[in-house]
DNA sequence: CGTTACCTGAAA
DNA sequence: TTTCAGGTAACG
């Protein structure tokens, strides 16, 4: 569930709230663990207990907490993980599958209802993070960087998007929002849009991501913010899940068709076939 | 490349 | 009952 502008809040949110703790216990779901861990849940507990988190940063998707000990507690949420700051004494989150318990006497819950979320302990980021491309905010994603990567693919532009090997951190809401500030449909082949769309494509991008970060993230269904808290970015959505219902630039349905096996949203209007003539706006 | 599998619901 | 789900990894 959670793409690069949930991460970045809760990774926000935590910073305020968790450097400097020191883990004093570690629990996790026996059911869940395989799922979970690479090792025993035993052999996790042993690894940080009486560690602090020095730093935590994000890269892609990545949650990525800096221990004292120079190694890092990586995570992923995957589709419907989520990660909150309670009171040890607070009654267990809705499908809490962990927790990691600080010295301070709050936890933070690992809470995982599809069970895909990830741990890794590791102790270089090339581990875990080694295949991801450029951040989209960082300044090596340019809009030459995005022009070559998309270059002589047929592969769908939205199938690009979404591959985490060319740029990282962008999954199927932001793709889709993507797409529609730049007038593009998202099953052009990559390569065949002109020099303007792609730098239309660029800049929306960047867009999006801002945005989607300013609002702290789109609640769906499953994301929260560390403290539990909704973000705002699903008010302001012009295409994902607004299947059936008018355009807010131009009245008509928005459509959906399904791309590199993901659900699309797109307004047929707004967003005509590359080498179709002119776009509207 | 596009599908299928991984899990467990929530919504239609 | 059937479909769908903010993601990836494995498969053909």
């Amino acid at each position: 569930m959670p793409e690069l502008p949930e991460v970045e809040t809760i990774r926000r949110d935590l910073t305020k709230l968790a450097i400097g703790e020191r883990i004093v216990d570690v629990w996790v779901d026996p059911a869940t663990a395989p799922l979970l861990l690479d090792g025993s849940p035993e052999a996790f507990r042993e690894e940080v207990c009486g560690r602090r988190i020095l730093r935590i940063d994000r890269r892609g998707k990545y949650l990525l907490f800096r221990l004292d000990d120079g190694r890092t507690w990586a995570t992923h949420l995957r589709m419907t993980g989520r990660l909150v700051w309670r009171r040890s004494d607070a009654p267990p989150e809705p499908y809490e599958r962990a927790w990691v318990r600080f010295e301070s006497g709050h936890d933070l819950r690992w809470c995982d209802l599809r069970k895909f979320g990830r741990w890794r302990l590791i102790s270089c980021d090339d581990e875990v993070l080694g295949q991801l491309g450029p951040e989209p905010l960082d300044p090596s994603f340019s809009a030459e960087a995005l022009a070559s990567m998309l270059r002589g693919r047929r592969a769908p532009v939205k199938a690009v998007l979404l591959d985490q090997r060319r740029i990282a951190g962008l999954g199927n809401i932001y793709a889709d929002e993507a797409l529609f500030a730049a007038g593009i449909r998202p099953d052009t082949p990559a390569g065949s849009l002109e020099a303007a769309a792609v730098r239309r494509l660029h800049e929306a991008i960047t867009d999006v991501i801002r945005r989607g970060i300013e609002r702290r993230g789109a609640s769906f269904r499953d994301y929260v913010d560390a403290n539990g808290e909704e973000g705002a970015q699903q008010m302001y959505v012009q295409v994902f899940r607004r299947t059936g219902k008018p355009c807010y630039r131009c009245g008509t349905p928005i459509s959906r068709i399904v791309v590199g096996g993901r659900s699309t949203h797109f307004c047929p209007h707004c967003q005509p076939q590359a080498g179709q003539a002119e776009r509207v706006r």
